[in-house]
DNA sequence: TGTAAATTACGCACTATTCTGTAACCAGGT
DNA sequence: ACCTGGTTACAGAATAGTGCGTAATTTACA
């Protein structure tokens, strides 16, 4: 996601949370405060890079608050901002909605193509 | 997104509404059925190719119904499915909260570091 | 009347752009 | 020297855009 189309809040809020990690980080932070190294065990199949960089996306969206402490081998801590917070039923939602809407959704393709078939007056 | 790391159904959804133009397209379909040009005027800068595929995408998913009528320079409308419909107000809701929380993420970065020096001293 | 052109919703092949991963390296602290 | 968190450099993979072709039928125009 390059570029915004329109300046629609919808659209601002995809871009921050598109792609695979943003709501899977969302999903670890809600637990509380983790680490850098928390996060990458809690899915290992991210790259270090990425979940930097994630990370950072997160934390200039405001979603995620970093907080770096000085001292040991170096400890940076993360967890989720006010609107995060309140960011997650809302996503909790999107995952409601697509359990809910399982049967419904895999009954697709027919429908009532019942004007389907006239062809054009 | 290639692929999912866990069969959360938040991953699934967000699969399904990552990128740029999946809540458009749901955005513009609010207002009633449309056809593929219509859809195409509605943004001009998405390619035939990937409105095409978007909107096969979001057929599969089961959110958007595509309706093939037969005869004349063929003709399809595309509306959207229950489940599309449900799925509405809570891309509105997300759209909400970004504006609610506009000036709360704006202020990120110095939260409440009291434990520890943000920038390391 | 014959023939070319337009329309609509794509599919295909090719290119451009962007994303993601690997690996290596850097910084501060013990 | 080693740890943690992060960055940079350079691939390689994935995604998006361009242009051309196609189906059936109507229309443009000589």
């Amino acid at each position: 996601m390059k570029d915004v189309v329109s300046r629609c809040p919808i659209e601002e809020t995809m871009r921050v949370l598109s792609g695979r990690w943003p709501t899977l980080l969302l999903y670890y932070l809600k637990d509380g405060t983790k680490r850098f190294s928390d996060l990458r065990r809690d899915n290992p199949t991210v790259s270090h890079r990425i979940l930097a960089l994630e990370l950072r996306k997160l934390e200039e969206a405001g979603i995620v608050r970093r907080t770096a402490h000085a001292g040991y081998p170096l400890r940076v801590d993360y967890d989720l901002t006010e609107p995060g917070l309140k960011l997650v039923p809302l996503i909790d939602a999107l995952g409601d909605w697509w359990e809910d809407t399982e049967d419904d959704r895999a009954s697709r393709a027919s429908s009532t193509p019942e004007t389907s078939l006239d062809t054009a007056a």
